[in-house]
DNA sequence: AGCGATTTTACCGTAAAAGATAAGATTCCT
DNA sequence: AGGAATCTTATCTTTTACGGTAAAATCGCT
C-alpha cells in the first residue's frame, strides 16, 4: 500500500462495493452472513482500509449477483498510465 | 480457499496473467522487476496457488498494460447490480 | 545428451488480512 | 430527546500473502 494510485483504487472499489449494497438494502451484517466475511472486515473494505484478497472480493461479488469487474471496474488505465514515452515508463531499462 | 469455485477463480485468473506475460514475451524475472513482487510470489500466482490482494493484481496489470478486468475477466456473472429478485434466489433464509 | 535459462518449490521472516468480540460513534426513527 | 439499528474502530488470535534466498525441476537450445 503506502501509495496513493493503490490507496485510490481501495478507495474505489470500496465505493462501489457499498453503492451496490446499498441499491439492494442489504445491511453489512446481512452481507456478512452472505459472504462469511465479517461484518467489521466488510466496513474495512468499503472505507477503503484493507486490501482484500481476490477470493474476498468474489465472495462479495458472488452475495450481491454482481460480476467481479462491476466492483473492480478500474478504468484505471484512462485515469493515468495509459501511454508511456517512447522508450520512457518504466521498461527495464538497463538490466536488459 | 478450500471451496471449489474459488480454487477454479485463482486458476483462471492465473493462466490470464501468464498469457497476457507471454504476449509480451516477458519471464517471470522481468515482469518481478517490473512489478516489484517477487519472481517466486508471481509463479504461485500464475499457478493458481496463491489468493493475492487487489494491489498485488493491479500492480501486476499495470506493469503490463492492461487494465484489471482484463485479468479479473470472469464473465461468470451477466447480472447487473439492479436486479435481486424481491424474494428470490439466495435469501437471508431465517436469519431474517 | 548436456547447458543455460526459466520456472517451480521449499524454508524462513515480516506484514497484513480476516474472524471474533466488544466498545464507541453514527444515523434514523418516533 | 431517547432508543434502536447500523456502522466504525480497537484488540487479540490465526492464517496467509509476500520478499529473499536457495535448491529442485522443467524447458528450450545447438
Amino acid at each position: 500500500m503506502v501509495d496513493d494510485a493503490e490507496k485510490k483504487l481501495l478507495a474505489d472499489v470500496g465505493r462501489r462495493i457499498r453503492e451496490t449494497r446499498a441499491v439492494q438494502g442489504l445491511s453489512l451484517e446481512q452481507l456478512a452472513r452472505l459472504t462469511g466475511i465479517s461484518a467489521p472486515a466488510l466496513s474495512l473494505i468499503e472505507t477503503g482500509k484493507r486490501d482484500p484478497r481476490l477470493t474476498t472480493l468474489r465472495r462479495i461479488a458472488d452475495a450481491m449477483r454482481v460480476s467481479l469487474a462491476t466492483i473492480i471496474a478500474d478504468g484505471s488505465h484512462a485515469a493515468k498510465a495509459s501511454d508511456r514515452a517512447p522508450s520512457g515508463g518504466y521498461d527495464l531499462g538497463e538490466y536488459q
